[in-house]
DNA sequence: CGTAAATACATAATAGTCTTATGTATATTT
DNA sequence: AAATATACATAAGACTATTATGTATTTACG
């Protein structure tokens, strides 16, 4: 389980990642997903999931659909064309993000390191 | 120059590891070699660098030297060994969740990804 | 020489993002 | 029957960073 302040920032891009790997989505199911793929590492809770879809509604990047369920609710996410453009851009500055904390990780004081051209 | 969203939570662990890697800093001086390191994409704002060290001082992982500078003074750090210890722990869960991050950038539905072992 | 930029510290107000807690309700497992 | 899982939602609170503000010295530039 990784430390819940990592997260901080990475959520919404691994959030619109993942619906923009699957298509459509449930709330629930997105949560189960990534837990899934972190192998149990990424936990995202209720209180920071909800929120972060409705957001990503207003903003138009992704739509809802309900769907009944027996007796409940369910409601189906999806990302719109202008969502599924910020989900690229997103994980682009992720990655970058990433690349540059590996350089800092891996640096060591007096030692060079080589460049990725 | 990363969103600064990013940041958020990854902060402490890159000060901590650059003050372990260069022994004895001053703020300023490391303000400048994060962003000298990260080639500018990370500018540490002093509105965040200094309550950072200052609780990392309460909390008893740095100790403080003052020096003057001419008539000015210059706040040297230096982490305790506790501090190293901290400072461990803390790169190891980045580098753990950077490995999880890259699992879920480069993963695709319906595609299966290599293990490393 | 005077002004701007850089050096060097610090804190307060504010914004953003997540956790924890709480609430509702149905469905499944033990 | 009770606990757990499914499935949504929101409010209170904590934490972390930004922006703004403040002080003061030193260096660079025109």
């Amino acid at each position: 389980m990784h430390s819940s302040e990592l997260l901080k920032g990475t959520l919404k891009t691994l959030v619109m990642k993942v619906l923009k790997e699957e298509g459509r989505m449930y709330g629930y199911e997105l949560a189960l997903r990534v837990k899934e793929i972190s192998e149990g590492t990424i936990q995202i809770t209720e209180g920071a999931l909800y929120p972060l879809l409705h957001a990503l509604e207003i903003s138009g990047e992704l739509t809802t659909e309900k769907e009944m369920i027996g007796k409940r609710v369910r409601k189906y996410y999806q990302l719109t064309p202008q969502g599924k453009k910020a989900t690229q851009n997103r994980v682009k500055e992720l990655e970058a993000f990433i690349e540059t904390m590996r350089i800092i990780l891996e640096w060591e004081k007096g030692k060079a390191h080589a460049q990725a051209t």
